[in-house]
DNA sequence: AATGAGACCGACTAAGTGGTCTAATTAAGA
DNA sequence: TCTTAATTAGACCACTTAGTCGGTCTCATT
């Protein structure tokens, strides 16, 4: 039982500081030393709980980032009506803390994708599967925003869904980049004159 | 005479099948041995002509990178009218190359933006330079077009431009990870909705 | 034929890399 | 307190990395 907790608490901290570390300087770019080293520990330690680095970074991948991408992205929107409104809230606050964030390296998903795509095809597997989640989530909301009145019927759902994970992975990257300070601003302005094209429009 | 031009060969050998692989592995992910396994040539060949790993990827950007994304986005719609429709077709010619390109790998810039960006800033500052370039001729290209009756006058090009540049990265890379096979022509349909309402109104 | 410069070869180094293994330490239960 | 198992340390292995360096080859000029 205290073992067990300990087990848990060591494996966290690792896939913690791992998170951190490949973020920052990417999966290939980072060694296991470079993670044990931060936290003082020892190969013994690592290879005890993890088999590999393969498998201790998927391990991350289905503990943290699944939970971050679900609580930023894809709660806020579930089950609320006004798609459009609350699809812009959830996105301009997800752009908010990464502007603030000072050592912000852009999406964490498409960071991770980009880097694996190609290489390492179970890693990218997993990852894919959490960008396919928030599409489900943006397109549920949009479908149920059709049955509410609040986008027009003749709404591609998947397309839009599509395009909204586009412009978000590449406004982030170039938030990344440094480009401007006030991309975020312009962002929500254009992406509210795409909504509003989106919205049935009054008869006239 | 005869030598420089030998020269010039064997560095742009190197510097073709350089690209091609840190295009599909990363930059950080290909080593200088697996380049020169490529071509058949040997370390002595490769340091006789670029002083370091760094400086050869940023001849490359220079050379070849910055030539690709200006023949395939920039010179398209320079100089043209009807900045929407010429933007679109370039766009879409981009995006149907990287369709039928069974080994597309996403969008050569932002791969190499989302790999360095952080860690190898000098590479990032050139990467950053061509997006630049692409971003210019954006906004350049609607400006023009608001005085050519193309473009509202209340349109805010930065802001356009910028949320063209998301919106293609985002696509390319999920064209890359394979996210369904009609993405090109969703993503058009959608980038032709936005456009529209950016367009002048007729008066009513 | 001799020279000398440009282009290239490939063995070598030093610093990592992921991963293994044994031994030591710790903690829990008897 | 003794035993036993969970956990961690860290030396070690085979391999890869970027980069160096003395030497070799080619070939135009003398």
């Amino acid at each position: 039982m205290e073992q067990t907790l300990k087990r848990l608490a060591t494996m966290q901290r690792l896939q913690v500081a791992g998170l951190e570390l490949f973020y920052q300087n990417g999966y290939h770019n980072t060694s296991v030393d470079d993670i044990l080293k931060k936290l003082d520990l020892s190969k013994g330690a690592f290879y005890y709980h993890f088999k590999s680095k393969e498998e201790f970074f998927i391990s991350i991948i289905q503990n943290l980032i699944v939970q971050r991408v679900y609580s930023a992205l894809v709660q806020p929107i579930e089950g609320k009506e006004d798609p459009f409104t609350i699809i812009e809230e959830s996105l301009d606050a997800s752009l908010e803390t990464a502007e603030h964030n000072f050592f912000d390296n852009g999406f964490v998903l498409s960071n991770f994708l980009s880097e694996t795509q190609g290489k390492d095809p179970e890693i990218n597997t997993y990852l894919n599967d959490i960008l396919k989640i928030w599409e489900v989530a943006l397109i549920t909301s949009l479908q149920k925003g059709k049955s509410d009145g609040y986008v027009a019927r003749h709404v591609d759902s998947d397309g839009v869904a599509a395009y909204i994970i586009s412009a978000y992975m590449g406004i982030r990257l170039q938030m990344a980049c440094g480009n401007a300070k006030n991309l975020r601003y312009k962002f929500i302005q254009q992406l509210r004159i795409y909504f509003r094209s989106l919205a049935p429009q009054p008869i006239h």
